[in-house]
DNA sequence: AATAATATTTAGGCATACCTAAAAATTAGG
DNA sequence: CCTAATTTTTAGGTATGCCTAAATATTATT
């Protein structure tokens, strides 16, 4: 598997921290797969580079820039798995991609995500093209309408009048 | 700067070769802007492995394994690239971007951003939702037209007649 | 409270992609 | 064609995130 980061780890230490109190080597190892030493090894660098407090044997907490790192990571990588589910991935998948792009994007790319999905949203049941999208994505037919032809469109004809 | 991958240098000679045959060390020290030494060990590693026929001294060209993957891989950065620049971003970051995740994305993703290119690119002056999102992008501004307020619309309402 | 089971840490290693400095090969100029 | 300049390679080193095995601390059982 793809090798952790700072972020991974902080972000996976916050959402642990809400069900835990003190998160602690095994969880991480567990959900990551990986040894528990090396679990220790990165709380001890964490630690040294102010994003956890860290006692021995007695689990870490984020500190307030662990928490801010963390809290910014999360929101990236929400945004990219939404994205991606509204582009016709499966959830697992859009999960498994947000996390590896949510530390390599630049900011302007993630800004640009960001508005797409919001755009999608606030328009949500008024996007005839998102329909067209997932019918092309599904067929690999292209249908055009305008507002002229779409009482006549496969996709939307029918249910005209809902829709509008 | 971020660690190149086997894909990245199989990429950068695949584009190199069509103007110099053969490629040497300098060219990708240069453009990778990489000490030339380790440019040396990666073309060792690769020719290992069967991406490059490498002779020293004599810079190195791909073996058809090596082109594969090259095409692959410029045939994923340029798809990420033009979606990138469909939601506005600018084409030196577009390409940035591109290159970091082009190597990390699973296929499903891939392909499902495939489908948006091509589905834009195929009704390419009839999405009038490119326009909304360009739209919202610029002005933070949702304006939903219906078929029947399109007229009103500010974004096609005057131009509507050679629009459909 | 002693011992057994479990969790955590330490110590020593590995692979990767980079670096610098120095050696060796190639190329260019007189 | 020989020396100087340039390019390339070798050798040795660094940081990172992982590993295993062994040591140590904690927790649970009786």
């Amino acid at each position: 598997m793809r090798k952790k980061t700072i972020e991974d780890y902080v972000e996976l230490i916050y959402i642990l921290q809400h069900e835990k109190q003190k998160v602690h080597t095994s969880d991480i190892a567990n959900t990551f797969d990986i040894n528990p030493a090396s679990v220790t090894e990165m709380f001890q660098k964490l630690s040294k580079e102010q994003y956890i407090t860290y006692e021995k044997y007695n689990g870490v907490t984020l500190t307030p820039k662990g928490k801010k790192i963390a809290i910014q990571t999360k929101q990236k990588h929400d945004t990219l798995k939404h994205f991606l589910m509204i582009l016709g991935v499966t959830e697992a998948i859009a999960d498994e991609d947000a996390c590896r792009i949510e530390h390599t994007i630049t900011p302007l790319t993630m800004e640009k995500l960001t508005k797409f999905v919001k755009f999608v949203n606030q328009t949500d049941g008024h996007q005839r093209w998102l329909d067209h999208y997932k019918y092309f994505d599904k067929t690999g037919k292209i249908i055009r309408c305008t507002p002229e032809t779409e009482s006549q469109c496969p996709i939307h004809g029918r249910h005209h009048e809902h829709l509008s």
